[in-house]
DNA sequence: TAATATAAGACCGTATTAGTCGTATTTATG
DNA sequence: CATAAATACGACTAATACGGTCTTATATTA
């Protein structure tokens, strides 16, 4: 309940990892997978994810692998939780992108009154950033 | 992803049914799942984990019912979700009760910095009171 | 005693999440 | 040019959580 997936730890923790060294230096999931124990192909498939978004660059073939492409405090949590999800983070799912399908919406009395909390989520995991994360 | 479940939605619509009429007026599971067209059965337990932690009275019988025991200003967001949910909730397991138990732990590097957004969370939903759902 | 309500817990089906596998493609290097 | 090492991508599987249902017991009032 309200917890991070999987997914977007391993994310973090990768993240954190590329922001603690050189700007620019290159590392392998492999790597990165190892040191942290985590599952490779799944920690892969994260950072795919994050590499077509932009938030870190990828190389291919023998000496290639991840950096990070922007600074750390450029980098909102809840931006990197969009990527990795495909979609926002939300108190309720009629406040996730065109989620209207909710059964209940009509006679929902407390959607509206949710939305402070779901802004003042917002806030918190947008005034988070990589940055806070190291 | 950071969602509320239904069962805590239920019951957060359930409370400010409650919570909009006159206190201590008595209200049965099954009017107030009829009105808000919720699950009859899911919604009882749901009220009945609430009566159980003394938020709400409960009497048996054929004129019984459930009604509002607290000041909804004294009835935080958080508090009821742990109720329902049987845990406090949390941004990752590790903050959960007893919660050592990721595979992780020892080099997970985000631990740490993740317990500031914990405490962020905490006082959301500790501000959030049923006062502000009405 | 019948009707109506809560109490409690087992049960089930589905959706989500976590993790795996296979295969293709790119690229440095001997 | 062959090989090794890396990303890219999608299908697949396993485990878990969630939402919902069913059954039975108990209390209370008319
Ligand atoms: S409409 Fe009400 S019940 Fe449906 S998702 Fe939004 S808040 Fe939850
Ligand atoms: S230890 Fe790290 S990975 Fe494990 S739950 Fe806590 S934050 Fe997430």
């Amino acid at each position: 309940m309200l917890q991070l997936s999987k997914k977007v730890e391993y994310g973090l923790i990768a993240l954190r990892h590329m922001a603690m060294n050189q700007r620019g230096q290159v590392f392998t999931a492999k790597e990165i997978a190892a040191k942290y124990d985590v599952p490779y192909e799944l920690l892969a498939k994260v950072l795919q994810k994050l590499s077509k978004a932009g938030v870190i660059t990828s190389t291919q073939g023998i000496h290639g692998g991840y950096a990070l492409a922007r600074k750390p405090n450029e980098l909102q949590v809840s931006h990197i939780i969009s990527i990795i999800e495909e979609e926002k983070p939300t108190i309720a799912e009629c406040y996730a992108e065109g989620g209207e399908d909710c059964q209940i919406f009509n006679v929902c009395t407390i959607r509206k009154p949710l939305g402070k909390m779901q802004q003042n989520l917002n806030l918190l995991l947008e005034n988070t950033t990589l940055e806070q994360i190291v």
